[in-house]
DNA sequence: TTGAAAACTGGCCGATCGGTCAGGAAGCTG
DNA sequence: CAGCTTCCTGACCGATCGGCCAGTTTTCAA
């Protein structure tokens, strides 16, 4: 048995880049599976040929962003608490800027967060990461910490424009002020 | 000539009220006509017998809090900038926190903010209290406000159980550690 | 009391949604 | 070449969407 087959993972991967692009365009709501498919250059019964269902195709989409986030848990579980913090601070600023575009996505679809299972890890991760990153227990220092990120997630929604330096420095600037050493 | 048809307005009020609960916990695409109609206890062509379509449910659920932003600018507007700042400060947040339940809307409205032309003074008029409370043209301090009025609307999305003034006092509390007094 | 205006509604419309299915086209293997 | 699997599609489904309209009920002033 083939690994992969090379049309299927092409086609694939096409859908995957285009929902990406519509849903931080318009948001994950107000793309249609119709939509997909006519920029994929394929028919709507082809992506739900390669997917089951619409929730489906966003599993797809957060999932290399998913897969990053756990990683940097597993690292920073590794650490001691104020290694685990400065490390927090660096790396979702990295992660959130990189992956800006899931950012968007993920803030669409918060509303109706409880109904989409297959995106509650990477919702949980986030909250573990973002109490790393408080590096405290002190509740005000987590809800400062909360606090940040929100901030963290809006800047990267709305780049205006910046490049990931920039927005990544700002980022970090930002976190600095707010957040006190472990 | 009656000022205000008492039956008219009991029936308006209530399917606002409802519309801004649904919006709320459900997102503005979400929540369709029929779910308002059946909220508010009357039928779908009743909601579109008060209100021309969809889109204007929406903003007069928004309507009172862009009044009351529309008051916090022309009063900042004849303060010195320190005064304006520190004004944007307190008062900003308490509206946040006051309508919350808007802020909750409009960030769900925000990927097709274009189409929606009865929110764009309500936003321009937040980005410019934003302004006001970078408390200097530096791009990197206006930058760090935008950071914090993020911040601030993810607080008071999801307020956790906090209590108004609970929520208000650690929105300012982040507040001061990001922004430099003019 | 009465009649016109205001408030309200059931039923219908075209469009679009996510999703299914039978079957055609393409590609690989023998 | 034949035959099987994989990939893909048009047509269709039931549900629901926002919106419209003709007509009924309620309100209220004269």
């Amino acid at each position: 048995m083939a690994v992969t087959t090379p049309a299927r993972e092409r086609t694939r991967l096409e859908i995957v880049r285009q929902a990406m692009r519509l849903f931080q365009a318009k948001g994950y709501n107000a793309v249609s599976l119709q939509d997909i498919a006519s920029a994929a250059g394929c028919s709507k019964a082809t992506v739900l040929y390669h997917f089951n269902g619409k929730p489906a195709v966003l599993a797809a989409v957060l999932e290399p962003a998913a897969a990053d986030l756990a990683e940097l848990i597993k690292t920073a579980r590794t650490l001691s608490r104020a290694e685990a913090q400065e490390f927090a601070i660096q790396h979702f600023t990295d992660l959130a800027v990189v992956h800006r575009g899931v950012v968007d996505v993920i803030q669409d679809v918060i509303p109706v967060i409880d109904e989409m299972p297959e995106i509650a890890g990477l919702v949980a991760d986030g909250m573990q990461m973002t109490r790393y990153m408080a590096g405290s227990d002190d509740p005000l220092e987590q809800d400062l910490a909360q606090f940040a990120v929100n901030g963290l997630l809006g800047a990267c929604r709305r780049p205006d424009g910046r490049t990931d330096e920039e927005l990544r420095r700002l980022c970090e600037h930002a976190l600095r002020r707010l957040i006190r050493p472990a």
